[in-house]
DNA sequence: CATGAAAGGAGCGCGTC
DNA sequence: GACGCGCTCCTTTCATG
């Protein structure tokens, strides 16, 4: 779509196969694990950086350790009606909310998926009612607790 | 578990909000941004690392730029009968797959969540029909395509 | 495209407060 | 805890194959 996406070779693959698992390896490391000097190295992550495969670098934050011990998903209907002002308009004030950790966007039935970790089961009704049910284009909510959460890769947000 | 989490105060969590949008600050960037000194900042984040707040730093890749144009998420239930090894083994299974992006086990209803990226529709249906409908302990599943997602922070698995 | 060399920046430990 | 200094290591550019 925006840039062409000409094949990645080998190398670049295994290149964000590393800088997946460590986005602060050196670039020492990095021409390490793929055979080729430093500056190579150095000068193909730049491309894939501008190429925007790699779209940034992130720190992973443990959300127990901060005092979010409680994950949920929240589905979200929205009110038959809604126009789509209003969906982008709902979408955008969620995610901004420091509690959401992220926002799927489903087709087909207007449906929103939302990620939140706060403290407790007394915040997390609090979150929903405030921010989610109590919304007018909200026509329902359905909060699922998360037991257990696994990520393989870090999937860049839409543009 | 680990460590007591002895509250963080204001400065931790100012070198989390720059260390989160980028992994690859450098300790000036990050002394500057809190008005403290090189040396000190360096401490606190290892002293972050080390507690177990920061649990590692990735590099976000654009999977519509890796050939995996399409998302889903996929809700699995599974049979009432599975076991809890089943379960586990099950969940360890997804995951270790390349397409996965993430995994939520809710609790409650013995469902899983499954966020999926791959190449096209089609693709898709041989993903679920391969490695999710078709596993013994799975009663049904539903496919939803997303249309938008959007990621605030880089939540970490479970341990 | 890949490379090594060279210079400027950054990471990081330590003694001091 | 916070600090600054100094040593080491890393990043980044550039001329060259």
């Amino acid at each position: 779509m925006l840039q062409r996406d000409d094949a990645l070779d080998a190398t670049d693959l295994d290149l964000l196969d590393v800088l997946r698992r460590d986005a602060r390896a050196t670039n020492r490391q990095l021409a390490r694990a793929v055979g080729l000097a430093e500056s190579t190295v150095h000068a193909r992550v730049r491309r894939l950086e501008q190429r925007g495969v790699i779209a940034g670098y992130e720190a992973v934050v443990r959300q127990e350790r901060m005092g979010h011990g409680l994950q949920a998903l929240v589905h979200v209907t929205l009110r038959p009606g809604a126009r789509q002002a209003s969906i982008t308009e709902f979408s955008e004030r969620v995610r901004a909310l420091p509690e959401v950790s992220q926002v799927f966007f489903l087709g087909g039935v207007d449906d929103f998926i939302v990620h939140v970790a706060v403290g407790d089961s007394s915040e997390m009704r609090r979150f929903v009612v405030e921010h989610l049910s109590g919304d007018a284009t909200v026509a329902s909510t359905r909060t699922s607790i998360v037991f257990d959460y696994q990520r393989n890769v870090s999937t860049a947000s839409f543009d």
